[in-house]
DNA sequence: CTCTGTGAAACAATTCACAGCT
DNA sequence: AGCTGTGAATTGTTTCACAGAG
């Protein structure tokens, strides 16, 4: 996999769909139908599958079961990943709760930081963020989810990557600067929300 | 703003960052210096800018506030906007307490979820989910956050886009089928995590 | 010489249209 | 007929390269 974000994005949906669709005992769609559910169109679809020796049948469409094992196949990585959060407020703790990264194989092992006595409701080792080097050393963590208060990001950030953090999901509002081989993805709701009120016309 | 989602990130970021510039003091920027800041191309900025009237000064720069000002203004939208909340477990009570929103001119007015007796600890009034049809007709809600539990989000986007709902952000992993003219904007966060880890170099 | 504004070139994504299989 | 696979055409985006202004 060695393509843009939004081919990446797709394909991950590809594989989210399949599965549901899988899990209803749907076996076959055609290329209309997935694309349709998609929200893009079948020659879309069609052409990113290109990438996969011909497994599709004319008349038919597609094998659920087998493209899915393909897309995941194409896609994939180390089974289970383990990674930490930084900021164990509102947010950090939704997401430790929210166990739904598991099924994708990723699991929150640990929560840091600096205030201690809230979150004990969590079923995750919550510690001080000052161990937090010493465990992403010794745990050979590679990813971090980063939901602090936007004033400490920064700092956070350059702590982590000191102690060998590659990767950053980065849920504050801040500019991270890091060094350029540490990957950084955004996720800034407000941009998000703004989206929606900007565009006039329906439709993503 | 007619663009493309990523032009519009851009232009978000662009204020975003522009707005922190003007903070700590910054008068002037090269197209040079805001790209670094934005990882993008110096030549992509200027095109993005090409479409005001020219604005910058040879040798010089862009006058930081003159810059923010057009942007804001090309992005702009009625000043504050009221939205709600759809779901007010641990997600849905990290983005109340957020204010972080505000500075955006967007407040969320109310939170609804079938549980009543969790949450009073946020300063937006929570309401029993049964009301939220009545209040969407009678404050004339055009967008609601969607953060309830995967399985219901299918019937309780229905449910609100019946009251009036026009704009969605869901923040479930589940798949919205919904009429056409609705808007719906999915952030799955297990998709941003696999994008980090699936992509192998650095960079976004 | 420095930095913007902008055409032109290169590259990427999307849509069209249709041949070929069943 | 119904649906895939795929070149060709179109449209969109990013990079290049340089004229022009201070």
């Amino acid at each position: 996999m060695s393509d843009s974000k939004q081919s990446v994005y797709r394909f991950l949906n590809y594989i989210n769909i399949l599965e549901r669709l899988n899990h209803q005992g749907i076996m076959v769609v055609s290329s209309q139908n997935l694309a349709g559910l998609c929200d893009l169109t079948a020659s879309q679809l069609r052409k990113d599958l290109m990438k996969f020796p011909s497994i599709g049948r004319q008349k038919v469409g597609y094998q659920v079961s087998e493209l899915l094992e393909m897309l995941k196949k194409e896609i994939k990585r180390d089974n289970f990943v383990d990674i930490i959060i930084i900021g164990v407020g509102n947010f950090g703790t939704a997401l430790i709760k929210y166990q739904s990264f598991e099924k994708y194989g990723i699991r929150i092992v640990a929560g840091f930081d600096v205030d201690m006595s809230a979150r004990k409701d969590v079923n995750v080792p919550i510690f001080h963020i000052d161990k937090a080097s010493d465990y992403i050393k010794a745990n050979n963590i590679e990813l971090a989810i980063l939901a602090v208060p936007e004033k400490e990001a920064q700092s956070e950030a350059i702590n982590i990557v000191k102690a060998g953090i590659r990767k950053i999901l980065n849920l504050t509002p801040a500019i991270l600067f890091l060094d350029e081989q540490v990957r950084v993805n955004n996720v800034n709701l407000a941009y998000e929300l703004e989206y929606l009120l900007i565009k006039k016309g329906a439709k993503e």
